[in-house]
RNA sequence: CGGGAUGUGGCUCAGCCUGGUUAGAGCGCUGCACUGGGGGUGCAGAGGUCGCAAGUUCGAAUCUUGUCAUCCCGACCA
């Protein structure tokens, strides 16, 4: 525990319940033009930094947190976005400790094209079926002037290339050519890349036309072999979501219909949004030899005989950033869990100008004693913030930046020896001697870690539930305002027997299968639709 | 690709129905001053050929037609 630190207050964080008070009092869309919003509005109002709130459009509210967090912005090119900062940080953060991990694990970094020759995804039927509407195809090499006195594309190349969607097809061809004997394998490959899936429809760091992510591929002589691995990396992913990310998850297999095109099994982790709406977070597909036939992945046996190869693919993307603004943030902005924050502490020195050299003395001294301390193998990351502005702008901006702890520091606390501190996820502030702060600030930062977490499984448990009945699960699943949906639904855990006759009932609702989960899930029962036996339960939602 | 809407300074928008002097506001930005445990105050300032094209008219941000772009709702999706 955190010893010798004033009680903080758990009614602060408190869950999304009394969100759905405020829902009539702010009807957002039909507001009048504000003609003058004077500061006495402003003053009475409850001051949140992230306008709209989560209860009253909680979608916009996402968008404006990316703003108001300086995390990314839309681009010139329709549905790609400029990745700003603060937000790539969170990125990179994510990269070192999977690259960690994946390098844990066996695996290496390598790196193929771009461009992938159409002729190659038209090898696996199942795949190009799946990826084929959202590619993009360049079909041209050369720009020359038009008579307009612009730009036309002039060389047209023989074969149309297609910017990768994923990249299964051209790193199969190329493992094609250096497997041939059981010796040559296992293969395992990493690679960071961006991909690009024309959506017809796109959010930020949640489903955008460009992305970053990695892929792994692997390759094995055994089917039991990738099997392990395929298992292996979605628990890597489990465990970073979890103890990086503080996002709890749910590890499971994907049905048929919702299954990566190509793959025999696809398992996924989902994670439950502030909305209760699941977010698939990561993907491990075993596939079986789909591909190593396409693309002739041929290898010889120990005992001489020519083999197929057992493959596997796994990824996780910028949607992660996406899901850990959805999974923490609050109507204030962004809540970024220390493991992951660019910053972990911002010191804002307060002062006037006679006292200004000795306050940024102390604080540099501050600084240095936590920049001393070591959280997770890695120093702890300290801001001075001594920009010429505000003290309330200043602060706002780091509250909506999501920073873990902010420090406030002047005069007064100098002469005490101690520290005005705010935790970001409780948003509060004590005062604190500087001795005890240094002397814990390793646990406090991995206490905030554990409570967002804590708070994210507590919200999921409350908004998890066991449905046995299609009415139960129509009313579950179906919001009181249709014209306006707010927050409803959740998971749902429900003995199903057949996903095909299922679906017009979850496309009228809007849910889909999110898995079938790992855990807990052998007792059989009956169907919640047909009361037909069923052997499995799956968890129910509607999904990004 | 079907249905709906919108294009006016960096951002959010008003003005348009009922055409008429140098096109407005809030925020943001720049400068100065006062401030300084809280997104403060005052003064001064920069910034727009009103998406584009044609038409009607003495006169168009405003009316007409065309065009382009974007956004929202549907079918698809990490």
């Amino acid at each position: 525990m955190f010893r010798g630190v004033p009680q903080w207050s758990p009614a602060v964080a408190g869950p999304l319940v009394p969100f759905q008070a405020s829902l009539a009092i702010f009807p957002l869309r039909n507001q009048p033009p504000r003609v003058s919003p004077t500061r006495i509005d402003m003053a009475k109002a409850p001051k949140n930094a992230i306008s709209p709130t989560r209860a009253e459009d909680y979608p916009e509210w996402y968008q404006q947190v990316i703003r108001a967090a300086d995390l990314a912005e839309n681009s010139p090119v329709r549905g790609c976005m400029v990745i700003k900062p603060w937000g790539y940080q969170l990125w990179e953060n994510m990269q070192r400790a999977l690259d960690d991990m994946f390098k844990a694990t066996g695996h290496q970094n390598a790196y193929f094209p771009l461009f992938i020759p159409m002729s190659f995804l038209e090898k696996e039927a199942e795949h190009v079926e799946g990826f084929a509407k959202e590619c993009a195809v360049v079909t041209h090499h050369r720009l020359e002037p038009d008579p307009e006195g612009g730009l036309r594309p002039a060389g047209e190349l023989e074969e149309p290339l297609i910017v990768r969607p994923t990249s299964e097809t051209i790193i199969g061809a190329t493992y094609a050519k250096w497997v041939q004997s059981y010796r040559d394998l296992p293969i395992l490959i990493n690679q960071w890349a961006n991909v690009v899936r024309w959506e017809m429809r796109t959010r930020m760091f949640l489903r955008t036309a460009e992305f970053l992510w990695q892929e792994g591929h692997t390759v094995h002589a055994t089917e039991a072999e990738a099997i392990e691995e395929t298992e292996k990396m979605i628990d890597v992913y489990a465990d970073f979501a979890r103890n990086w990310m503080a996002m709890p998850v749910t590890i499971g297999a994907k049905t048929p219909g919702e299954r990566f095109p190509g793959a025999v099994e696809t398992l996924s982790i989902e994670a439950m949004m502030q909305d209760r709406k699941a977010l698939q977070a990561g993907t491990s597909h075993f596939l079986g030899q789909n591909f190593s036939k396409a693309q002739e992945i041929v290898f010889q046996s120990e005992s001489g005989s020519r083999e197929y190869a057992w493959t596997t693919s796994w990824g996780v993307s910028t949607r992660l950033v996406g899901a850990l603004i959805m999974t923490h943030s609050d109507d204030d902005g962004f809540v970024v869990p220390p493991r992951l924050a660019p910053i972990h502490i911002v010191i804002l020195p307060i002062y006037k100008e006679e006292s200004r050299s000795a306050v940024l003395e102390y604080i540099d001294s501050l600084a240095t004693a936590l920049r001393d301390q070591s959280f997770h193998g890695a120093p702890i990351r300290v801001e001075v913030d001594d920009r010429d502005m505000r003290g309330g702008e200043k602060k706002w901006h780091h509250v909506k930046r999501g920073v873990p702890i902010r420090l406030e520091v002047g005069p007064k606390d100098m002469e005490k020896d101690s520290v005005f501190l705010a935790r970001r996820d409780l948003g509060k502030s004590v005062p604190m001697p500087r001795q005890e702060l240094i002397a814990n600030v390793v646990e406090l930062l991995d206490e905030i870690q554990q409570s967002l977490y804590d708070k994210a499984d507590q919200l999921r448990r409350d908004n998890t539930v066991t449905i046995t009945n299609e009415k139960d699960f129509r009313d579950y699943f179906t919001p009181q305002d249709p014209e306006s949906p707010e927050i409803h639904g959740g998971f749902a855990w429900c003995h199903f027997a057949d996903e095909e006759s299922l679906q017009p009932l979850l496309k009228e609702l809007k849910v889909t299968i999110r898995c079938i989960p790992r855990e807990a899930n052998d007792a059989s029962g009956t169907c919640f639709a047909t009361g037909k036996p069923a052997a499995k339960q799956a968890i129910f939602a509607k999904a990004y």
